[in-house]
DNA sequence: TTGTAAGCGTTATCAA
DNA sequence: TTGATAACGCTTACAA
């Protein structure tokens, strides 16, 4: 039924071992061999193992995906697509497979994860996420084992390769074009404070602020989620204060749609009454009204520099950089189109 | 330094088949040999070798996910990650791994598939999308290999088994809830008119104004991609119409803001000028302002109901239906909030 | 209930 | 430049 590489050999009338030199494209193989060789594999139909050329080659030509626990929410947000098909890009043209993991718990990823190492299905793994103290982190670092990590690792002195934005400098920037244009009362809203990239967008934040002697008013930073319900409140609370922002930092898009939409419902306007800059730049910020500023963090190129780091680990060929930052630009769009003169919020012409 | 059955048998003192059969739960050994075993794999740090069971038992517990050629636009849609969640969640419960395809072109994706396929990488196969004439379904089912397809495939009475919405009664059901509503001007935006999916939302789109007596105008339907740019003078066209609708129907939540941000910018409101109805209720359809009404078409339940067709057509145990309709549910929100009184357009209280 | 041994389809080492 | 053969780690008849 199967055709392999003994068929082919008794066909051709070489050696299995011949026939394997071909496709190896051996240079110790005659070119007269290797045509004749190639034309029977050809008539034959025939198509290599992978699990036999794995088992005897210790090698899987595959990358293991590993999505973070909560899987649910990961789905929803673009950015696990979009750097899904940076690391898709790459690993097709270096002829990589992907294996994704598909555990919903911590404890169900890590299993998966020990299984696609021990089992030797993937020759290296990337990390979707970055949490404290991850026992799947602990794992690989202690196998020595061949993985990147895209987002900043929480022990970044740590031997883990990880690929970054410049969240601390992007948050700045974006503080300071604000203040730039003459706001001084500016809200921060961000994800989970989990997360180390709220945390260094808040950081960076503060620092513009610290920096432009604003100081930083504990009332205008609030956390919140990527779904409506939760952040409403939130919002409404920070909009009816005695001096509400003009303008909101929001550290995800998704979260921007959802400030965006509360602030409609609420009769506020935006950017007339107040401006609002936020992360990520997924393909809908143009689309909203108004469209939306955002940062643009490149996802896509994470996922590429990932790939391209993990396969230069596995081959153990060149010196592999710990830390790699992916450069940011930040996007202008109307929703942040307004500059306060005299305490007076006037849109840009 | 890799831990392997024998080395388990040699410290538990039976025979490397022992341990295999031990591994497989067989009911033929003891309970006491079992539990000698389990101890020793779990103090060796015992893990199988996948390549070695996949390469004897030929299989491969894992599956092959391909994504549409235009990788670009996929990875832009929640669709496809919503599709992979369900997808993920049945193959995690059924101990399947997943394995997706990288390539960017049809071409490129036909030699994956035979890569997988041949290299016995993957017991069966789930296409996330459904062409004319495709070249990789003819050769799964000349192969005789199982796989499923989300959408409907081109050729129906093929063999291929499917699993898809009801996407000409969702058209006419949204149709028909305007007409109820009094609309009697009502348009139709749709994706690319290639697309199956398209076509089958038309058609019940015009079925539903048919029985109605209702004529279907030309005029009326537009067809554009998710991008803002293109739709944006279709939509301008349709609106500077003698007579323009008074309601929508728009064949993706994509297209759909698109347009809610056109119409915004044109200084028409919705659902105060114009109503909209949309399909896929993703998550961000709740955010829009106004929310955008939409058909919940169940999406990760396509992707669960694919899968378990697929592990029983692996399995070959069951019998599996050709085709799976998955029912959908019109979520009305405000952007379709409106009756059409004596030829005017109402908001409802 | 367990052991023996063959074989899955490759690659790689050693000879020739 | 090619052939013979062992080995990769596992499963599975067949024996015992």
């Amino acid at each position: 039924m199967t055709v392999t590489i003994k068929d082919v050999a008794k066909v051709a009338n070489v050696n299995p071992s011949t026939v394997s030199r071909v496709i190896a494209d051996s240079p110790r193989i005659s070119e007269y061999t290797k045509r004749k060789v190639r034309q029977v594999m050809e008539e034959l139909g025939y198509h290599p193992n992978l699990n036999a050329r794995s088992l005897v080659s210790n090698n899987a030509s595959a990358i293991g995906i590993i999505m973070p626990s909560s899987v649910e929410k990961a789905f929803q947000n673009p950015f696990f697509a979009n750097v899904l098909g940076g690391i898709s890009n790459l690993s097709h043209e270096k002829h990589y497979s992907l294996y994704m993991s598909t555990g919903a718990t911590q404890q169900e990823i890590y299993s998966e994860v020990v299984k696609m190492v021990e089992g030797r299905r993937v020759d290296g793994i990337i990390l979707l996420y970055s949490r404290a103290n991850d026992p799947i982190t602990n794992y690989l670092v202690e196998k020595n084992f061949p993985f990147v990590v895209i987002g900043k690792p929480y022990n970044e002195e740590g031997k883990s390769a990880y690929v970054d934005n410049d969240n601390f400098g992007a948050a700045k920037e974006i503080t300071e074009h604000f203040i730039k244009n003459g706001h001084r009362l500016i809200g921060f809203i961000g994800g989970s404070p989990e997360l180390i990239v709220t945390m260094e967008r808040l950081n960076g934040y503060k620092k513009a602020l610290e920096n432009a002697n604003i100081p930083v008013v504990n009332e205008y930073i609030v956390h919140t989620e990527f779904h409506k319900e939760g952040g409403k409140g939130a919002i409404a609370k920070l909009m009816s204060l005695k001096q509400p922002p003009t303008a909101l930092i929001v550290t995800d898009d998704l979260i921007g749609f959802g400030v965006l939409g509360t602030l409609q419902e609420m009769g506020i306007k935006v950017p007339e009454d107040i401006c609002i800059f936020s992360f990520n730049n997924i393909m809908l910020t143009e689309l909203t009204n108004p469209p939306l500023s955002s940062v643009d963090i490149n996802i896509d190129q994470l996922g590429y520099n990932a790939t391209d780091s993990l396969i230069k680990l596995i081959s153990n060929t060149e010196n592999v950089p710990k830390k790699q930052i992916i450069p940011h630009q930040l996007i202008v769009r109307e929703s942040s189109n307004g500059k306060v003169i005299n305490n007076k919020l006037k849109i840009n012409n």
